[in-house]
DNA sequence: ACAAAAGTGTTTGTTGTACACCCATGC
DNA sequence: GCATGGGTGTACAACAAACACTTTTGT
Protein backbone atom coordinates (compact mmCIF):
# COMPACT_ATOMS: atom_id res chain seq x y z
CA UNK A 1 0.00 0.00 0.00
CA UNK A 2 2.93 2.35 0.56
CA UNK A 3 4.00 2.46 -2.84
CA UNK A 4 0.48 4.51 -3.44
CA UNK A 5 1.45 6.54 -0.79
CA UNK A 6 2.00 10.44 -1.87
CA UNK A 7 2.59 13.54 -0.15
CA UNK A 8 1.32 16.39 -1.97
CA UNK A 9 0.77 19.61 -0.02
CA UNK A 10 -2.92 18.99 1.67
CA UNK A 11 -5.64 21.59 1.97
CA UNK A 12 -7.49 20.59 5.43
CA UNK A 13 -10.90 20.42 5.50
CA UNK A 14 -14.04 21.35 8.07
CA UNK A 15 -17.62 20.30 7.92
CA UNK A 16 -20.00 22.78 9.27
CA UNK A 17 -23.52 22.45 9.56
CA UNK A 18 -26.14 25.49 8.57
CA UNK A 19 -29.55 24.37 10.46
CA UNK A 20 -32.60 25.67 10.03
CA UNK A 21 -35.67 26.45 12.78
CA UNK A 22 -39.18 27.62 13.21
CA UNK A 23 -39.77 29.75 16.14
CA UNK A 24 -43.26 31.28 16.18
CA UNK A 25 -43.40 32.69 12.57
CA UNK A 26 -39.47 33.43 12.58
CA UNK A 27 -37.17 30.96 10.09
CA UNK A 28 -34.19 31.21 12.54
CA UNK A 29 -30.30 29.49 12.29
CA UNK A 30 -28.28 28.26 14.57
CA UNK A 31 -24.77 29.94 15.19
CA UNK A 32 -22.05 29.36 17.99
CA UNK A 33 -19.63 32.28 18.95
CA UNK A 34 -16.31 31.24 18.80
CA UNK A 35 -13.83 30.13 21.33
CA UNK A 36 -10.94 30.16 19.80
CA UNK A 37 -8.78 31.86 17.22
CA UNK A 38 -9.01 32.68 14.67
CA UNK A 39 -11.73 35.09 15.11
CA UNK A 40 -12.26 34.59 18.58
CA UNK A 41 -15.77 35.71 19.86
CA UNK A 42 -17.17 35.82 16.55
CA UNK A 43 -20.45 34.00 15.83
CA UNK A 44 -20.18 31.11 13.13
CA UNK A 45 -22.00 28.29 12.10
CA UNK A 46 -21.35 25.20 14.02
CA UNK A 47 -18.66 23.13 12.48
CA UNK A 48 -14.94 21.82 12.71
CA UNK A 49 -12.05 19.72 11.40
CA UNK A 50 -12.78 16.38 9.84
CA UNK A 51 -10.89 13.56 11.37
CA UNK A 52 -9.00 11.09 9.46
CA UNK A 53 -11.19 8.26 8.18
CA UNK A 54 -14.17 9.73 9.76
CA UNK A 55 -17.00 10.46 6.89
CA UNK A 56 -17.97 13.80 6.03
CA UNK A 57 -21.55 13.53 7.76
CA UNK A 58 -20.47 11.77 10.85
CA UNK A 59 -17.71 14.84 11.22
CA UNK A 60 -20.54 17.31 10.86
CA UNK A 61 -22.75 15.43 13.19
CA UNK A 62 -19.82 15.10 15.54
CA UNK A 63 -19.11 18.83 15.76
CA UNK A 64 -22.48 19.83 15.70
CA UNK A 65 -22.99 17.58 19.11
CA UNK A 66 -19.88 18.78 20.32
CA UNK A 67 -20.74 22.71 19.87
CA UNK A 68 -24.41 22.64 20.46
CA UNK A 69 -25.62 19.87 22.30
CA UNK A 70 -27.95 18.97 18.92
CA UNK A 71 -27.71 15.08 17.94
CA UNK A 72 -29.96 13.00 15.79
CA UNK A 73 -30.39 15.79 13.54
CA UNK A 74 -31.17 14.92 9.74
CA UNK A 75 -28.40 16.44 7.60
CA UNK A 76 -28.06 17.21 3.99
CA UNK A 77 -24.87 18.26 2.11
CA UNK A 78 -25.28 21.17 0.98
CA UNK A 79 -22.19 22.64 -0.97
CA UNK A 80 -18.71 22.41 -0.74
CA UNK A 81 -16.26 25.82 -0.35
CA UNK A 82 -12.88 25.85 -1.04
CA UNK A 83 -11.70 29.57 -2.17
CA UNK A 84 -8.53 30.09 -1.04
CA UNK A 85 -8.33 32.84 1.31
CA UNK A 86 -11.54 32.00 3.27
CA UNK A 87 -9.71 31.08 6.03
CA UNK A 88 -6.62 33.14 6.89
CA UNK A 89 -4.53 29.95 8.56
CA UNK A 90 -4.65 28.57 5.00
CA UNK A 91 -6.11 26.37 2.14
CA UNK A 92 -9.21 24.93 4.30
CA UNK A 93 -12.36 23.23 2.51
CA UNK A 94 -15.91 23.17 4.22
CA UNK A 95 -17.98 20.74 3.28
CA UNK A 96 -21.43 22.39 4.57
CA UNK A 97 -24.24 20.58 5.89
CA UNK A 98 -28.05 21.74 5.83
CA UNK A 99 -30.69 20.19 8.35
CA UNK A 100 -33.69 21.26 9.55
CA UNK A 101 -35.51 20.59 13.13
CA UNK A 102 -38.28 21.68 15.19
CA UNK A 103 -37.15 24.89 16.91
CA UNK A 104 -38.84 24.30 20.40
CA UNK A 105 -37.68 20.62 20.64
CA UNK A 106 -34.20 21.33 20.39
CA UNK A 107 -32.81 24.20 23.23
CA UNK A 108 -29.16 24.41 21.62
CA UNK A 109 -26.23 24.69 24.65
CA UNK A 110 -22.59 25.72 24.03
CA UNK A 111 -19.79 23.23 24.27
CA UNK A 112 -16.70 22.41 23.34
CA UNK A 113 -15.05 25.03 21.23
CA UNK A 114 -18.25 27.20 21.19
CA UNK A 115 -19.08 30.07 23.97
CA UNK A 116 -22.71 29.90 23.41
CA UNK A 117 -25.27 28.27 20.32
CA UNK A 118 -28.19 30.53 19.61
CA UNK A 119 -30.88 30.89 17.65
CA UNK A 120 -30.95 33.63 14.96
CA UNK A 121 -33.90 35.18 13.22
CA UNK A 122 -32.53 34.95 9.28
CA UNK A 123 -33.21 38.46 8.73
CA UNK A 124 -31.44 39.70 11.90
CA UNK A 125 -27.87 37.66 11.63
CA UNK A 126 -24.88 39.00 13.57
CA UNK A 127 -21.72 39.04 10.97
CA UNK A 128 -20.17 36.04 10.22
CA UNK A 129 -16.42 34.67 10.25
CA UNK A 130 -14.71 33.57 7.22
CA UNK A 131 -17.22 33.40 4.01
CA UNK A 132 -19.97 32.05 6.28
CA UNK A 133 -22.70 34.54 4.88
CA UNK A 134 -21.85 33.53 1.51
CA UNK A 135 -22.54 30.09 2.79
CA UNK A 136 -25.87 31.07 4.23
CA UNK A 137 -26.87 32.52 1.10
CA UNK A 138 -26.48 28.93 -0.50
CA UNK A 139 -28.32 27.54 2.35
CA UNK A 140 -31.07 29.76 2.39
CA UNK A 141 -31.42 29.76 -1.59
CA UNK A 142 -31.52 26.00 -1.51
CA UNK A 143 -34.26 25.74 1.08
CA UNK A 144 -36.38 27.83 -0.52
CA UNK A 145 -35.98 26.16 -3.72
CA UNK A 146 -36.27 22.36 -1.90
CA UNK A 147 -39.70 23.78 -0.59
CA UNK A 148 -40.79 23.43 -4.43
CA UNK A 149 -40.22 20.30 -5.19
CA UNK A 150 -39.79 18.33 -1.90
CA UNK A 151 -41.65 17.44 0.88
CA UNK A 152 -40.59 19.57 3.85
CA UNK A 153 -42.24 20.16 7.22
CA UNK A 154 -41.57 16.68 8.88
CA UNK A 155 -38.47 17.79 10.58
CA UNK A 156 -39.62 21.63 11.63
CA UNK A 157 -43.06 20.87 12.48
CA UNK A 158 -44.01 19.24 15.76
CA UNK A 159 -45.04 15.63 15.67
CA UNK A 160 -49.00 16.62 15.76
CA UNK A 161 -49.68 20.15 13.83
CA UNK A 162 -52.16 21.96 12.42
CA UNK A 163 -52.84 22.87 8.75
CA UNK A 164 -52.74 26.41 9.50
CA UNK A 165 -49.19 25.50 11.14
CA UNK A 166 -47.91 24.11 8.06
CA UNK A 167 -49.06 26.82 6.23
CA UNK A 168 -47.71 29.49 8.07
CA UNK A 169 -44.22 27.34 7.37
CA UNK A 170 -44.75 27.45 3.98
CA UNK A 171 -45.25 31.46 4.01
CA UNK A 172 -42.55 31.83 6.21
CA UNK A 173 -40.12 30.03 3.92
CA UNK A 174 -41.38 31.36 0.78
CA UNK A 175 -41.76 35.17 2.19
CA UNK A 176 -45.46 35.22 0.60
CA UNK A 177 -48.89 34.79 2.22
CA UNK A 178 -50.51 31.63 0.93
CA UNK A 179 -54.29 31.59 -0.49
CA UNK A 180 -55.60 29.27 2.95
CA UNK A 181 -57.95 27.17 0.66
CA UNK A 182 -56.09 26.54 -2.02
CA UNK A 183 -53.68 25.64 0.25
CA UNK A 184 -55.50 23.12 1.68
CA UNK A 185 -56.89 21.68 -1.54
CA UNK A 186 -52.73 21.28 -2.75
CA UNK A 187 -51.86 19.25 0.39
CA UNK A 188 -55.19 17.40 0.45
CA UNK A 189 -54.13 16.13 -3.19
CA UNK A 190 -50.70 15.32 -1.94
CA UNK A 191 -51.80 12.71 -0.02
CA UNK A 192 -49.31 13.62 2.54
CA UNK A 193 -50.71 13.74 5.92
CA UNK A 194 -52.24 11.46 8.88
CA UNK A 195 -55.90 12.66 9.95
CA UNK A 196 -54.85 11.99 13.84
CA UNK A 197 -58.77 12.59 14.70
CA UNK A 198 -57.33 15.01 17.65
CA UNK A 199 -57.77 18.44 18.14
CA UNK A 200 -55.73 21.14 19.70
CA UNK A 201 -56.67 21.94 23.54
CA UNK A 202 -56.22 25.00 25.30
CA UNK A 203 -56.22 26.90 22.75
CA UNK A 204 -58.92 30.47 23.48
CA UNK A 205 -60.68 30.25 20.16
CA UNK A 206 -62.37 26.81 17.97
CA UNK A 207 -59.77 23.79 18.60
CA UNK A 208 -58.14 23.04 15.11
CA UNK A 209 -57.41 19.36 14.00
CA UNK A 210 -54.18 17.45 14.68
CA UNK A 211 -52.22 16.00 11.56
CA UNK A 212 -48.99 14.13 10.90
CA UNK A 213 -47.43 12.87 8.08
CA UNK A 214 -47.14 10.03 6.45
CA UNK A 215 -43.94 8.87 6.81
CA UNK A 216 -43.70 6.30 4.29
CA UNK A 217 -45.25 8.67 1.43
CA UNK A 218 -43.12 11.83 2.62
CA UNK A 219 -40.35 9.49 1.88
CA UNK A 220 -41.56 8.35 -1.07
CA UNK A 221 -42.10 12.33 -1.97
CA UNK A 222 -38.96 13.12 -1.04
CA UNK A 223 -37.33 10.80 -3.91
CA UNK A 224 -39.99 11.39 -6.60
CA UNK A 225 -39.81 14.95 -5.97
CA UNK A 226 -43.38 16.87 -6.58
CA UNK A 227 -44.26 20.16 -8.03
CA UNK A 228 -45.26 22.52 -5.60
CA UNK A 229 -45.95 25.86 -7.23
CA UNK A 230 -48.10 27.30 -4.36
CA UNK B 1 -0.99 34.41 11.38
CA UNK B 2 1.20 31.43 12.38
CA UNK B 3 -0.44 31.57 15.66
CA UNK B 4 -3.27 30.35 13.98
CA UNK B 5 -2.11 27.55 12.23
CA UNK B 6 -2.60 23.69 13.44
CA UNK B 7 -1.59 20.26 11.99
CA UNK B 8 -4.12 17.97 11.92
CA UNK B 9 -3.93 14.78 10.03
CA UNK B 10 -5.56 16.11 6.76
CA UNK B 11 -7.18 13.76 4.46
CA UNK B 12 -6.09 14.52 0.68
CA UNK B 13 -9.04 16.22 -1.54
CA UNK B 14 -9.09 15.59 -5.20
CA UNK B 15 -11.84 16.90 -8.05
CA UNK B 16 -13.02 15.08 -10.55
CA UNK B 17 -15.19 15.38 -13.91
CA UNK B 18 -18.47 13.30 -14.88
CA UNK B 19 -18.59 14.91 -18.33
CA UNK B 20 -21.91 13.97 -20.59
CA UNK B 21 -22.05 13.90 -24.32
CA UNK B 22 -24.61 13.01 -26.24
CA UNK B 23 -23.93 11.00 -29.57
CA UNK B 24 -27.12 9.80 -31.67
CA UNK B 25 -29.63 9.09 -29.16
CA UNK B 26 -27.13 7.73 -27.09
CA UNK B 27 -26.43 9.75 -23.92
CA UNK B 28 -22.09 9.49 -23.16
CA UNK B 29 -19.70 9.82 -19.62
CA UNK B 30 -16.19 10.22 -20.38
CA UNK B 31 -13.59 8.00 -18.67
CA UNK B 32 -10.30 8.30 -18.73
CA UNK B 33 -7.68 4.89 -18.14
CA UNK B 34 -5.05 5.62 -15.33
CA UNK B 35 -1.43 5.75 -16.55
CA UNK B 36 -0.44 5.20 -12.76
CA UNK B 37 -1.35 3.42 -9.35
CA UNK B 38 -3.39 2.49 -7.96
CA UNK B 39 -5.84 1.04 -10.44
CA UNK B 40 -3.59 1.78 -13.25
CA UNK B 41 -4.94 0.52 -16.47
CA UNK B 42 -8.13 0.72 -14.62
CA UNK B 43 -11.11 3.04 -15.82
CA UNK B 44 -11.71 6.56 -14.12
CA UNK B 45 -13.18 9.87 -14.40
CA UNK B 46 -10.82 12.37 -15.04
CA UNK B 47 -9.28 14.32 -12.01
CA UNK B 48 -6.68 14.42 -9.62
CA UNK B 49 -5.32 16.51 -6.90
CA UNK B 50 -6.50 19.77 -5.55
CA UNK B 51 -3.31 21.79 -5.20
CA UNK B 52 -2.93 24.53 -2.65
CA UNK B 53 -4.37 27.38 -3.07
CA UNK B 54 -6.29 26.59 -6.05
CA UNK B 55 -10.35 26.99 -6.00
CA UNK B 56 -11.80 23.73 -6.25
CA UNK B 57 -13.50 24.07 -9.69
CA UNK B 58 -10.32 25.15 -11.24
CA UNK B 59 -8.81 21.78 -10.40
CA UNK B 60 -11.53 20.03 -11.66
CA UNK B 61 -11.13 22.00 -15.27
CA UNK B 62 -7.39 21.58 -14.93
CA UNK B 63 -7.46 18.22 -14.61
CA UNK B 64 -10.16 17.88 -16.98
CA UNK B 65 -7.26 19.85 -19.61
CA UNK B 66 -4.80 17.70 -18.54
CA UNK B 67 -5.75 14.55 -19.32
CA UNK B 68 -8.50 14.93 -21.72
CA UNK B 69 -7.55 18.49 -23.72
CA UNK B 70 -11.27 19.31 -23.20
CA UNK B 71 -11.22 22.90 -22.09
CA UNK B 72 -14.09 25.80 -21.70
CA UNK B 73 -16.46 23.45 -20.03
CA UNK B 74 -19.43 24.46 -17.93
CA UNK B 75 -18.94 22.52 -14.78
CA UNK B 76 -21.73 22.79 -11.75
CA UNK B 77 -20.79 21.08 -8.64
CA UNK B 78 -22.42 17.73 -8.07
CA UNK B 79 -21.04 16.17 -4.71
CA UNK B 80 -18.61 15.80 -2.20
CA UNK B 81 -17.51 12.11 -1.43
CA UNK B 82 -15.79 11.46 1.81
CA UNK B 83 -15.55 7.76 2.88
CA UNK B 84 -13.01 6.22 4.19
CA UNK B 85 -11.95 3.32 2.25
CA UNK B 86 -12.93 4.61 -0.48
CA UNK B 87 -9.08 4.89 -1.99
CA UNK B 88 -6.56 2.35 -0.89
CA UNK B 89 -3.95 5.21 -0.62
CA UNK B 90 -5.38 6.63 2.60
CA UNK B 91 -8.74 8.67 3.50
CA UNK B 92 -9.34 11.16 0.19
CA UNK B 93 -12.17 13.72 -0.43
CA UNK B 94 -13.24 14.24 -3.91
CA UNK B 95 -15.18 17.30 -5.07
CA UNK B 96 -17.38 15.56 -7.89
CA UNK B 97 -18.47 18.15 -10.69
CA UNK B 98 -20.55 17.65 -13.23
CA UNK B 99 -20.29 19.04 -17.06
CA UNK B 100 -22.33 18.61 -20.10
CA UNK B 101 -20.92 18.84 -23.90
CA UNK B 102 -21.98 18.47 -27.29
CA UNK B 103 -19.95 15.61 -28.01
CA UNK B 104 -19.45 15.96 -31.61
CA UNK B 105 -17.38 19.11 -31.00
CA UNK B 106 -15.22 17.63 -28.44
CA UNK B 107 -12.57 14.52 -29.37
CA UNK B 108 -11.02 14.06 -26.02
CA UNK B 109 -7.24 12.87 -26.73
CA UNK B 110 -5.69 10.94 -23.42
CA UNK B 111 -2.34 13.36 -22.00
CA UNK B 112 -1.19 13.54 -18.79
CA UNK B 113 -1.82 10.80 -16.39
CA UNK B 114 -4.23 9.35 -18.81
CA UNK B 115 -3.40 6.49 -21.00
CA UNK B 116 -6.54 6.95 -23.10
CA UNK B 117 -9.51 9.26 -22.74
CA UNK B 118 -12.85 7.77 -24.56
CA UNK B 119 -16.42 8.06 -24.49
CA UNK B 120 -18.55 5.31 -23.18
CA UNK B 121 -22.37 4.57 -23.44
CA UNK B 122 -24.05 5.04 -19.85
CA UNK B 123 -25.78 1.45 -20.38
CA UNK B 124 -22.36 -0.12 -21.26
CA UNK B 125 -19.29 1.64 -18.52
CA UNK B 126 -16.81 -0.61 -18.10
CA UNK B 127 -15.85 -1.61 -14.09
CA UNK B 128 -14.87 1.75 -12.81
CA UNK B 129 -12.19 2.51 -9.87
CA UNK B 130 -12.41 3.69 -6.29
CA UNK B 131 -16.29 4.47 -5.82
CA UNK B 132 -16.71 5.51 -9.26
CA UNK B 133 -19.79 3.80 -9.50
CA UNK B 134 -21.32 4.77 -7.14
CA UNK B 135 -20.32 8.98 -8.24
CA UNK B 136 -21.60 8.07 -11.71
CA UNK B 137 -24.72 6.67 -9.90
CA UNK B 138 -25.51 10.13 -8.65
CA UNK B 139 -24.43 12.43 -11.49
CA UNK B 140 -26.68 10.09 -14.01
CA UNK B 141 -29.92 10.93 -11.17
CA UNK B 142 -28.91 14.66 -10.97
CA UNK B 143 -28.87 15.16 -14.81
CA UNK B 144 -32.72 13.05 -14.89
CA UNK B 145 -34.29 15.18 -12.39
CA UNK B 146 -32.61 18.24 -13.51
CA UNK B 147 -34.15 18.14 -16.50
CA UNK B 148 -36.90 18.34 -14.69
CA UNK B 149 -36.93 22.00 -13.16
CA UNK B 150 -33.98 23.61 -15.34
CA UNK B 151 -33.49 24.35 -18.91
CA UNK B 152 -30.88 22.20 -20.75
CA UNK B 153 -29.47 20.91 -23.69
CA UNK B 154 -27.93 24.09 -24.24
CA UNK B 155 -24.35 22.50 -23.79
CA UNK B 156 -25.21 19.22 -25.12
CA UNK B 157 -26.53 20.64 -28.72
CA UNK B 158 -25.13 21.73 -31.72
CA UNK B 159 -25.46 25.74 -31.72
CA UNK B 160 -28.14 25.32 -34.41
CA UNK B 161 -30.56 22.55 -34.05
CA UNK B 162 -34.05 21.32 -34.79
CA UNK B 163 -36.99 20.34 -32.38
CA UNK B 164 -36.46 16.63 -33.54
CA UNK B 165 -32.78 16.81 -31.71
CA UNK B 166 -34.06 18.82 -28.53
CA UNK B 167 -36.75 15.99 -28.21
CA UNK B 168 -34.45 13.67 -28.86
CA UNK B 169 -32.12 15.02 -26.25
CA UNK B 170 -35.29 14.43 -23.89
CA UNK B 171 -36.12 11.38 -24.65
CA UNK B 172 -32.66 10.18 -24.09
CA UNK B 173 -31.87 11.65 -20.69
CA UNK B 174 -35.31 10.39 -19.68
CA UNK B 175 -35.33 7.33 -21.16
CA UNK B 176 -39.13 7.43 -22.36
CA UNK B 177 -40.71 8.83 -25.52
CA UNK B 178 -42.21 12.34 -25.78
CA UNK B 179 -45.10 13.42 -27.76
CA UNK B 180 -43.80 15.50 -30.77
CA UNK B 181 -47.00 17.70 -30.77
CA UNK B 182 -47.27 18.25 -26.87
CA UNK B 183 -43.57 18.48 -26.78
CA UNK B 184 -43.04 21.51 -28.83
CA UNK B 185 -46.19 23.18 -27.31
CA UNK B 186 -44.14 22.89 -24.47
CA UNK B 187 -41.21 24.27 -25.50
CA UNK B 188 -42.85 27.06 -27.18
CA UNK B 189 -44.67 28.45 -24.03
CA UNK B 190 -41.03 28.85 -22.62
CA UNK B 191 -40.17 30.85 -24.75
CA UNK B 192 -36.55 29.99 -24.81
CA UNK B 193 -35.76 29.14 -28.22
CA UNK B 194 -35.06 31.63 -31.82
CA UNK B 195 -35.69 30.67 -34.76
CA UNK B 196 -33.22 31.48 -37.07
CA UNK B 197 -34.98 31.25 -40.35
CA UNK B 198 -32.51 28.81 -41.71
CA UNK B 199 -33.23 25.30 -42.59
CA UNK B 200 -31.11 22.10 -42.39
CA UNK B 201 -29.30 20.84 -45.53
CA UNK B 202 -28.63 17.80 -47.17
CA UNK B 203 -30.86 15.89 -45.28
CA UNK B 204 -32.76 13.28 -47.81
CA UNK B 205 -35.88 14.20 -46.28
CA UNK B 206 -38.03 17.82 -46.04
CA UNK B 207 -35.39 19.68 -44.27
CA UNK B 208 -36.37 20.98 -40.78
CA UNK B 209 -36.18 24.16 -39.05
CA UNK B 210 -32.98 24.97 -37.22
CA UNK B 211 -33.01 27.09 -33.93
CA UNK B 212 -30.70 27.93 -31.30
CA UNK B 213 -31.64 29.14 -27.83
CA UNK B 214 -32.19 32.07 -26.52
CA UNK B 215 -29.30 32.60 -24.01
CA UNK B 216 -30.34 35.23 -21.70
CA UNK B 217 -33.83 33.12 -21.39
CA UNK B 218 -31.89 30.13 -21.22
CA UNK B 219 -30.39 31.81 -17.58
CA UNK B 220 -33.22 33.10 -16.39
CA UNK B 221 -35.29 30.12 -16.37
CA UNK B 222 -32.02 28.24 -15.11
CA UNK B 223 -32.33 30.33 -12.23
CA UNK B 224 -36.14 30.84 -11.61
CA UNK B 225 -36.46 26.95 -12.57
CA UNK B 226 -39.84 25.55 -14.27
CA UNK B 227 -41.48 23.00 -14.29
CA UNK B 228 -41.31 20.45 -17.14
CA UNK B 229 -43.43 17.42 -15.98
CA UNK B 230 -42.99 16.08 -20.14
C1' DA C 1 -44.29 7.42 -56.79
C1' DC C 2 -42.45 6.41 -52.55
C1' DA C 3 -39.75 6.80 -48.38
C1' DA C 4 -38.64 9.63 -44.54
C1' DA C 5 -39.19 12.90 -41.47
C1' DA C 6 -41.45 17.72 -40.72
C1' DG C 7 -45.10 20.02 -39.24
C1' DT C 8 -49.67 21.06 -37.34
C1' DG C 9 -55.14 21.35 -33.77
C1' DT C 10 -58.69 19.75 -31.08
C1' DT C 11 -60.83 17.63 -27.25
C1' DT C 12 -61.08 16.25 -22.54
C1' DG C 13 -59.57 16.08 -17.91
C1' DT C 14 -56.87 18.13 -14.28
C1' DT C 15 -54.84 21.68 -11.82
C1' DG C 16 -54.07 26.71 -10.65
C1' DT C 17 -56.10 30.85 -8.98
C1' DA C 18 -59.13 34.14 -7.20
C1' DC C 19 -62.39 34.94 -3.99
C1' DA C 20 -66.01 35.40 1.10
C1' DC C 21 -68.63 33.54 4.43
C1' DC C 22 -70.29 30.66 8.45
C1' DC C 23 -68.62 27.82 12.49
C1' DA C 24 -66.90 26.56 17.07
C1' DT C 25 -64.84 27.88 21.25
C1' DG C 26 -63.08 30.54 25.27
C1' DC C 27 -63.53 34.52 27.57
C1' DG D 1 -72.00 38.43 22.62
C1' DC D 2 -67.68 39.07 20.74
C1' DA D 3 -63.07 38.06 19.40
C1' DT D 4 -60.23 34.59 17.38
C1' DG D 5 -58.93 31.57 14.32
C1' DG D 6 -61.11 27.04 11.92
C1' DG D 7 -63.11 25.34 8.19
C1' DT D 8 -65.38 25.09 3.58
C1' DG D 9 -66.92 25.56 -2.47
C1' DT D 10 -67.29 27.44 -6.96
C1' DA D 11 -66.17 29.53 -11.42
C1' DC D 12 -62.71 30.55 -14.86
C1' DA D 13 -58.26 30.06 -16.93
C1' DA D 14 -54.20 27.53 -17.94
C1' DC D 15 -52.01 23.40 -18.75
C1' DA D 16 -51.47 18.19 -19.46
C1' DA D 17 -52.48 14.22 -22.26
C1' DA D 18 -54.18 11.66 -25.93
C1' DC D 19 -54.50 11.36 -30.57
C1' DA D 20 -53.64 11.20 -36.95
C1' DC D 21 -53.08 13.29 -40.90
C1' DT D 22 -50.92 16.41 -44.56
C1' DT D 23 -46.61 18.52 -46.33
C1' DT D 24 -42.07 18.70 -48.14
C1' DT D 25 -38.06 16.92 -50.13
C1' DG D 26 -34.68 13.65 -52.09
C1' DT D 27 -34.20 9.55 -54.51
Amino acid sequence: MMSFAYDYPRPSVTADCIIFGLANRQLNVLLIERKSEPFKGCWAFPGGFVAENEPLQAAAKRELAEETGLENIFLEQLYTFGNPGRDPRGHTITVAYFGLVALNEYQPHAASDAVRAQWFAVNALPPLVFDHEQIFAVALSRLKSKVRYQPIGFELLPKKFTLTQLQQLYETILEKPLDKRNFRKKIDRLNLLVDLKERQTEVPHRAARLFSFDEKRYLTLKEEGFNFEI
